[in-house]
DNA sequence: CTTCTTTGCATGGTATATCATGGGATTTTT
DNA sequence: AAAAATCCCATGATATACCATGCAAAGAAG
């Protein structure tokens, strides 16, 4: 999955680009974003990963944790189910446009099995930085890379 | 999932959240009511879902604690049915809404299997109470949830 | 290799359905 | 009889489904 630059109109409704959609419709309609707790970004995913990645953070924590509970009420409160209509596009909240910086254009970068939404200057930076990082982890990487 | 504001009027009407009511809807028109033991919030879920909760409450505590039935018995005592009529709307009483220092405005806070009901700006304290604390532990979480 | 055609996708606009909410009216309780 | 609870209808706001346009990439034909 690449990069790609889709338009947000005045009422919040975006596209998803298809790439994505293919993904997540062999499973349902639907996907479910939030806000992202590093980043100033909505993270997007099929509800099935929700699920899994709820389970694991229980899992990770201590059983008795206090935390446990708390977690619960993060991610399921945060989150949403986003369906999309036949032209494959989603109406994102307020909360969440917020968060990301979003007004009228949005960046959808891929993640593997999830998503991020971005305003398109933050993405930018951000790139930037997490390039700047790989170089300086580069020496470490040896040529096991071959680039 | 997700977090909604909604108004109580005059009479301590509230809407459930479409939702939500869909959700129980599938098995009937009722959710159980209580005060929540661990935070100043009403706590609501599906009727059968009631006894897991408390079994799993069991299990979270030390087996061959005291308290343990004296915790069972106090959410027994407490909770309550809350029928929603045709427009979705149940009548939440005085104890409640005092518990939870609830006037006219109620918050539901998804949790998965149940759900919460804050006063607006105790749960505004709540959330970024639990996002410091999560962000603060965040090292020893890992990136095994992945968020 | 260039040009024309076709197909799929993003985007704008509009109509429809759904939902929250206020205000009675009717019933039940004490 | 008074108060409280339940039910029902009306309305405004908002989300959702649907239709239509335009663009751009991919493919076919000359």
């Amino acid at each position: 999955m690449d990069t790609i630059i889709n338009k947000v109109d005045t009422k919040g409704r975006v596209s998803l680009p298809s790439d994505y959609r293919a993904i997540v419709k062999e499973l349902s309609t639907e996907i479910v974003c939030y806000r992202s707790l590093n980043s100033p970004c909505i993270e997007g995913c099929a509800e099935e990963l929700l699920e899994k990645i709820a389970s694991d953070m229980e899992t990770s924590l201590d059983f008795f944790s206090q935390t446990q509970d708390e977690l619960t009420n993060l991610i399921f409160g945060d989150a949403r189910r986003f369906s999309f209509d036949s032209t494959g596009r989603i109406l994102l909240t307020e909360k969440l446009l917020k968060h990301a910086q979003i007004t009228d254009t949005a960046v959808f970068v891929g993640k593997g099995r999830k998503f991020q939404i971005w305003n398109p200057e933050n993405w930018e930076k951000e790139e930037a930085r997490i390039r700047a990082e790989i170089f300086k982890n580069r020496p470490s990487l040896g040529n096991k890379g071959g680039m």
